[in-house]
DNA sequence: GAAGAATTACTCGGATACTGCGTGTCCGAGTGTAACGGG
DNA sequence: CCCGTTACACTCGGACACGCAGTATCCGAGTAATTCTTC
């Protein structure tokens, strides 16, 4: 059990938008160069954040992809759920009920949910609570933090002549 | 991204030897009936389980699988980990380092790590210690008190005799 | 009747196919831009 | 010189292949129980 690299791609490539900060919208190709990454698939993840609301797309010549709103406004949790969707992590099929021991039990017994689901799900919920407790501007601070040239090095990148 | 039924299987199945209480060895094809599950690939799984210290093996006539220590002792992660491994959620692949971006970075900067993996990792780390706080005896309590009788179905279903 | 050896039946364990999702790629619809011609 | 029109180039968006991990299955190695023979 993993998590798609669309995530990551997702990551570092709103992050990117942000450190060029203009609101001037990148094409797939120059974001995908940037990381070095397959260009199709990457508009496939793009598309993805566009229908989460992270995105806006701009169609046309001189189109591409702009922030549609601050990273601050941003949690991980939001990009983890738009790429990945909100499927949970533990699906429980309800297996319970099934064979010589669910078939054996009384319905009334059912009524309440599955103790091995509200276990993981409590798991589950702490993953998605740390996820959106943390802002992408965070992410990006601390990127800065580590390297505070690198927005510097992404304009020039990146940059618009 | 979502974790296989692998894990379900292993939950309840470890919680029904527990019901059963007496150190007798049951084969996996008493436990797969149990929840109308392919016996087959159950074994597999009860197989991780051995590997990862939870269960044990008797093999030969009347041979089977019996808990390797109480469920107190038994952590929800210790099921997930001998499960699925330990490969974490989060696969950074440093692209970071690779494109128009990453090699226009000095080395410096890449001293640090990523930003992103290290979002990511809190949040695994949340997830991870959620599971472990909680020992299947937790887990078989809960069940218990849902459907008290429950331990009785099951050993009518699996029992000897 | 008891002990021991051969047989049998049953179980785990790993090696072998199949399926679905993640991964990767391609081409068409749509739009802004730029060139071009006319007023 | 300015404006409307036309053609163009570029971009997104979704539809189309590929590969791998999860899923599912089967058969052989090994062991305990059983049975039979012998003392």
């Amino acid at each position: 059990m993993r998590t798609g690299k669309g995530v990551e791609w997702a990551m570092h490539t709103l992050l990117n938008l942000a450190w060029l900060g203009d609101g001037e919208p990148v094409a797939t190709a120059q974001l995908a160069a940037g990381h070095d990454l397959s260009a199709s698939y990457l508009n496939k993840q793009l598309q993805q954040l566009v229908k989460g609301g992270l995105l806006e797309s701009v169609p046309g010549a001189r189109g591409g992809f702009r922030l549609a709103r601050p990273l601050a406004a941003m949690s991980v949790l939001d990009v983890v759920l738009a790429i990945e969707g909100d499927a949970p992590l533990f699906r429980c099929t309800e297996i319970r009920r099934c064979g010589t021991i669910g078939e054996r039990c009384p319905d009334a017994g059912f009524a309440q949910p599955c103790a091995v689901k509200v276990a993981m799900g409590r798991a589950e919920a702490a993953w998605r609570q740390a996820l959106a407790e943390q802002s992408l501007a965070d992410v990006q601070a601390a990127a800065d933090e580590h390297a505070p040239t690198v927005g510097a090095h992404v304009r020039q990148a990146l940059g618009h002549g």
